[in-house]
DNA sequence: GCCAACGTTGGC
DNA sequence: GCCAACGTTGGC
C-alpha cells in the first residue's frame, strides 16, 4: 500500500544550484546532497519518499522565493561527498559503513507562473505555522498539504490544475 | 558584509 | 551533562 504523497521544500542558493540548472540537468534529476543537519538528515533518511513533491527555494538572495516544483525521484541513500577529502562538503567522522549524511535525487517539474518571494509568504497568516516562516534554518522542510495547496494557488497554479509527473506539464 | 538564531563541539 | 566558544545559515 502506497502512502499518501507528501510535500516538502527545498532550498537551494541559486548561486550554487539554481531550479534553472535542475531543469537543464540530463535527465532533469539531481541529487540533493551537502546536508550537514541531524534534522534534516532525518527527513531525508527516513521521511522522504519517491514521489513526493518539494517546493523549490532560492536562499540567500536579495528576494529569496519559492520558485518551483520537484518530484522526489530516489529515496535517501548515504551522501557521498561526505566521504570526499577534497570535496566542500567532507565529514571525516563518516565512513561507508557509518554514513552519517543523506540525500535525495530530485527532478525538475516546473516553474510556478509567479514566485512566491518569502516576503509575500510572512505576511499570510494561513503560512504563519510554516518552518520557513518559525525558524528559517532547516535546508528541507515539511510543507502541510493546506500550506502546499495555498502556497499553489499564491504561484499562479490553479488547484483545478494537476501536476502531470510524466511531461512537467498541468494538464 | 553584518549579525541573529541556532546547532555543534569539547573542556570541565 | 552543562555551557561557553565557535561555526553556519540565511535574511537583511
Amino acid at each position: 500500500m502506497e502512502r499518501e504523497r507528501r510535500y516538502w521544500l527545498f532550498k537551494s542558493e541559486p548561486g550554487c544550484f539554481s531550479l534553472e540548472d535542475l531543469k537543464n540537468t540530463p535527465l532533469m534529476t539531481e541529487k540533493w546532497d551537502g546536508v550537514r543537519n541531524y534534522q534534516a538528515r532525518n527527513l531525508l533518511r527516513d521521511e522522504i519518499q519517491p514521489g513526493d513533491y518539494g517546493f523549490f527555494y532560492h536562499s540567500n538572495i536579495p528576494e529569496p522565493a519559492i520558485v518551483g516544483i520537484v518530484e522526489v525521484v530516489r529515496e535517501g541513500y548515504p551522501d557521498y561527498t561526505a566521504r570526499d577529502p577534497e570535496g566542500e562538503h567532507f565529514d571525516p567522522k563518516c565512513s561507508f559503513d557509518k554514513p552519517i549524511w543523506y540525500m535525495v535525487d530530485v527532478r525538475y517539474v516546473r516553474h510556478l507562473e509567479r514566485l512566491v518571494t518569502l516576503d509575500e509568504i510572512k505576511k499570510q497568516p494561513a503560512l504563519a505555522g510554516m518552518e520557513l516562516v518559525k525558524r528559517s534554518r532547516l535546508s528541507v522542510q515539511p510543507v502541510r498539504t493546506d500550506e502546499w495547496e495555498y502556497l499553489l494557488h499564491l504561484g499562479g497554479i490553479s488547484l483545478r490544475e494537476r501536476i502531470c509527473p510524466q511531461t512537467s506539464l498541468e494538464m
